[in-house]
DNA sequence: TAGATTGTTAATCGATTAACAATC
DNA sequence: TAGATTGTTAATCGATTAACAATC
């Protein structure tokens, strides 16, 4: 025999909800729902519904409103919500805007078009500093941005990486751990990585991880399922 | 009042398990599993506990077990894994060494790198072709694998794409979905684009997205979580 | 046999979907 | 008021973790 008690009426806070209690999940949703509504500002649209809103978004109607209900309150009952201030309100919790500084490890083919990528600066990052061991490639000069960057050798790592927020290694797979640990060593506490080994970093530091090679086998995955289920 | 009836016993299927049942998360883990086994081979390591191998791959060993038994029972109790045979099997699963042709669209700087990137022959991926919108650019040579490939016009490509599995678009945003379309229209299944934008295709069409974009500000928004957590 | 480690089951956790009362 | 659409709750789904019986 088991007894149920009543539950507490649930606690209803007032003030703003903390960013740790937004699930990671939807965090990840966020620029996707700000990059919409920026294109339905160049169209000079002032409203829009959350069915509108998923649908230019690529979920579901019932995601996006459970997403928002998270950052808070945004629309109006059977309106929608003002494209304009729904917009700001995202680019506030996203973070857009407010410049982070970012330093690149490894300029290889990838490091070179990382470096030279415009949607960086567009979401308000910055590449302050180029890191190469190659001695042939220090010294050389790559656009970034409006203007152009040095790279600078494998020494100058502690001194640029202690100025940034984020570090980016672009480096092969072998070098990856060790320059994870220069970066965490100069105080670097979010590192993306496209090396495809897994890194072992102290706690309290994030790792994200982009794996083209494991993107695709996941893809081949999938199309070897669709065949097997054909055959 | 509840009555609970005895279950029947599981059903004890002995064919193998279709590729449909394994879950998403775990085909994702498969490549990390591969790549860590490999590690051990070269170090010439022949047995290996679900400890030891999920460590390397930055899981836990409760993960590791679980993933692994939705592909079959390939251990001993006691003793481990066997290295090469576990090898084996997870590149069976996961097609390793059945090449699958690619066809890359967009050949900037990322285009490129994504030409010249090694790791793709490595997994199993043939890039059989490279297209470009840009007079400028078609016609260039681009190392590729061994040897080299010719960037083509933009009027090759249902051509190429028709012999191609896997279509990569590395365009800006805005030439995203055009380019998407074509490639379905030629009977590309499998997607994989490096444009922000959300991508619309009909079912069927299996599309991934990497966004380097968006993965920092993922970062970004964790760092300011922690900078308002210790203010 | 005793110790070790798998494969599997059950419990937990988190994310998505569906439905609808609230309200413009 | 009637129609529309949000914000929220409850139900569902899927993935992770913990624990342990099976067994080498």
């Amino acid at each position: 025999m088991s007894v149920s008690f009543p539950r507490p009426p649930a606690a209803r806070s007032t003030r703003l909800r903390r960013a740790s209690d937004v699930p990671a999940a939807t965090v990840g949703r966020l620029p996707l729902y700000h990059r919409a509504l920026e294109s339905l500002l160049d169209q000079g649209i002032h409203t829009v519904s959350s069915q509108r809103l998923a649908e230019l978004s690529g979920v579901t109607s019932a995601q996006l409103r459970k997403d928002l209900s998270f950052l808070g309150s945004f629309g109006t009952r059977g309106v929608g919500y003002q494209v304009a201030y729904l917009h700001s309100r995202i680019a506030e919790w996203i973070g857009a805007g407010s410049d982070l500084d970012v330093v690149i490890v490894g300029i290889g083919n990838l490091g070179h078009a990382l470096a030279s990528y415009r949607g960086l600066a567009e979401r308000g990052f910055r590449v302050i500093a180029l890191i190469d061991i190659d001695p042939s490639r220090v010294g050389l000069s790559v656009g970034v941005g409006e203007g152009t960057l040095r790279i600078r050798p494998l020494a100058d790592l502690p001194e640029v990486a202690r100025l940034a927020q984020i570090g980016v290694i672009a480096t092969p797979d072998a070098a990856a751990q060790s320059v994870c640990d220069r970066l965490v060593e100069a105080g670097i506490r979010n590192i993306l990585t496209f090396a495809p080994g897994v890194l072992t970093v102290p706690g309290g530091v994030e790792v994200r991880r982009v794996d083209v090679g494991l993107e695709l086998q996941i893809l081949a995955f999938r199309e070897r399922q669709q065949r097997a289920v054909s055959a």
